[in-house]
DNA sequence: TGGGTTAAACTGTGATCACAGAATCATGTA
DNA sequence: TACATGATTCTGTGATCACAGTTTAACCCA
């Protein structure tokens, strides 16, 4: 198996962690898809190890609902109801809502750089219609904003979210033909940022949060 | 081993799950003290179990940063600092806040009724200086409330952060020789719900989450 | 008696095996 | 031909062993 696109998830003392990483990153680029299966021993082949950091791997994400894991039966990546899509997606917008405000208020200069190339990087990567490329950039963009709370509980949080909607994200972006109005609301968040308005980037992180949601509902 | 104090948490199809649902209600109640150290085989001989399930419980609760663990070194208890404690209070208010409005929507009958008597039940444990007893009654209390959102995502972060502060309420409670502001607030979320009133609710169990922090400023 | 060095005990980690339950597919029967 | 039943394959799970790094304790030397 080629590992996921991009580590960036990099500590991982242990073999457990790395497949946990991978496995992660996969989940929230989308390379895993709704309702597919996971074995441990195939998973150990492909990552070249033995079934043990693989099982520690999988039972993890399944202890974070990354995962579905019923007693002797494969692990599998859950296929969200709407209203689990809603549910995720709301979370998302409180912890995320909630950590914008406080970024707000820690932003230095270099983040707002960082952030600028990375609106541009997800503009690329959806002119060359990447879906995987293109939910790293978002992911990296919202990363980088938590991370500057301070608050690492809140990022593993929040981190973990986007490991439960990435599947559910990639399979509405490529059932999706028309979507363009996404765009608009990172460098909005970036002014914010920048003008260290802290309620108007909360507000907008969260409307950006609920964007999955109406992704969703455009479908039906 | 003495089983946690009450398992209530109680899927658990597994020995790994069971495993871990004991030692995360020890956490919870505070029967795991601050830095205190936990060993695989130990557990292992003391659960009756072999060293399998125990070693997946613990690196699943250090996944949740319930524990410590470092390669080849023993898991142990974080011993957090107060900064680290407000950060995860600080989670603790967005999401329960969040949680309460909700659940001011949704609440019956019968889960005023349970609540009544749960507040009984915390003032017992209280004037029996039964520590274990006091936040697992209050754990139930806050439990109750969230669980009335029908979100199990926000449901299983909210737990992981009891878990987390367990130990360290745990350590202030014994320290502490005054405390008896705690009490007014569980009756006033009580009432708040009952009249369905949502942005009351929020503010209390907002500040009520506050009071952990509170609760460690008072030492120093 | 104090300090540094060495050995023993303890730690998590990875691999391998045996087992029981679930899923799948083929086979034989009505 | 359709359906039920069987066997085979695949699933996670628990236990056990070997190994390397960490910690602890004892011991010897100054």
């Amino acid at each position: 198996m080629d590992t996921a696109a991009q580590p960036d998830t990099a500590p991982a003392e242990n073999l457990s962690a790395k497949v946990y990483a991978d496995l992660k990153m996969k989940l929230i680029v989308g390379q895993l898809r709704p309702a597919e299966t996971l074995s441990i021993r195939t998973l150990a082949e492909e990552y070249g190890v033995s079934a043990m950091p693989v099982r520690e791997a999988l039972r993890q994400l399944a202890s974070e609902d990354s995962l579905i894991g019923a007693a002797k039966k494969a692990y599998r990546v859950p296929d969200l109801t709407p209203s689990e899509a809603a549910n995720l997606f709301f979370i998302r917008a409180i912890l995320e809502g909630a950590a914008a405000e406080i970024a707000a208020e820690n932003v230095r200069a270099k983040d707002i750089k960082f952030l600028e190339k990375l609106v541009q990087d997800m503009d690329t990567a959806w002119q060359n219609q990447d879906a995987v490329q293109f939910l790293l950039v978002n992911f990296k963009f919202h990363s980088r904003i938590y991370s500057l709370t301070g608050n690492s509980a809140l990022q593993s949080m929040i981190e973990s979210l986007y490991a439960r909607t990435g599947p559910w994200l990639a399979h509405g972006i490529t059932e999706l033909v028309t979507i363009d109005s996404w765009m608009g609301d990172h460098p909005a968040i970036i002014g914010a940022l920048r003008n260290r308005d802290a309620a108007l980037a909360r507000k907008l992180v969260e409307e950006d949060a609920r964007w999955g949601v109406d992704l969703y509902r455009a479908r039906s």
